[in-house]
DNA sequence: GGACTTTAATTAGAGTTCGAATGATTAGAT
DNA sequence: ATCTAATCATTCGAACTCTAATTAAAGTCC
């Protein structure tokens, strides 16, 4: 049942994702990068993309939201004018500091009560699954003529 | 780094959607509803979203996508008009047949070069951080007043 | 200096996803 | 029989997500 693992984990993160929305007004993406934007200062827009594991476009359209409620600031540099650094305005830097840690606090806590070595074992599994997953997309089997010759858990 | 590593399997998931979109026409939410169809033949739009793991809201608008290309077939119920049944279509049952196991079959060959001991282990873990994680949906800790004590990952 | 390539960000377009509100229909209570 | 509550599906609004195409600015090579 390994793909509906993964269906369950996606979704439970888009409700996570909602009701942080409705608690703090910021979704996990928003703070995810926001978070990215505090711990990494004046920040590209691709070097977001890549601390937050999503594409650029992606960031881009967070971005301007947040950019819209005077949550980020944005400008463009003076040396290179492709680039575009964001940093957070005071109140950005307030709010994230209010939610900070709070997406993903339920997921912490349920482990903090596991025995240490159980919990490192998740953790790591959970890595090397993601390590797998993401470089089958990178190979993408799906362009590949031999189909699948093994079948998924089932 | 949890939250990275789901935010990695979230992102490689949505990947290979599109991947597989490419090579079948078919996106991941569509062949796994469709798959739910073909084993539960006859099947209420609810039942659906359960298999699934999707609000019946998206159940419905994936189902339309489908009826309008004629793969799948609806209809309501005689007996409580309020029931929506679904069931495949001859083009739909070849479709899904070619496409069936796709989805996930790049991660599937790459757990099967595992040891069974650890390919096992990673597979449990991935389902008891599902289970953590889904049970953390439910309570949402996030209406609760406490907030965040236990910090994520970092 | 001009043509070509590369790099960065953005826009356009399409699909998924959810919660909340709505519409129908059925079931239950008096 | 009627009124209320519950159930099933659907529509609506909003956000995220990607790839592909575009725009702008540098860098490279003669």
């Amino acid at each position: 049942m390994l793909l509906k693992s993964i269906r369950r984990i996606v979704r439970a993160n888009d409700l996570q994702s909602r009701a942080l929305a409705k608690a703090t007004g910021l979704t996990g993406p928003q703070l995810v990068i926001l978070t990215g934007v505090a711990e990494l200062g004046e920040v590209t827009t691709q070097a977001l993309a890549d601390y937050a594991d999503l594409s650029s476009a992606t960031v881009v359209m967070v971005l301007e939201n947040l950019e819209l409620r005077a949550i980020v600031q944005r400008y463009r540099s003076t040396s290179d004018r492709r680039i575009v650094y964001t940093r957070l305005t005071p109140k950005g830097t307030e709010l994230v500091n209010g939610a900070r840690g709070l997406f993903g606090a339920g997921l912490a806590q349920r482990l903090a009560i596991l025995p240490a070595g159980k919990r490192q074992e998740l953790i790591a599994s959970l890595a090397s699954i993601a390590d797998m997953v993401s470089e089958t997309t990178k190979t993408t089997m799906l362009d590949r003529d031999a189909g699948a010759d093994i079948s998924a858990g089932r």
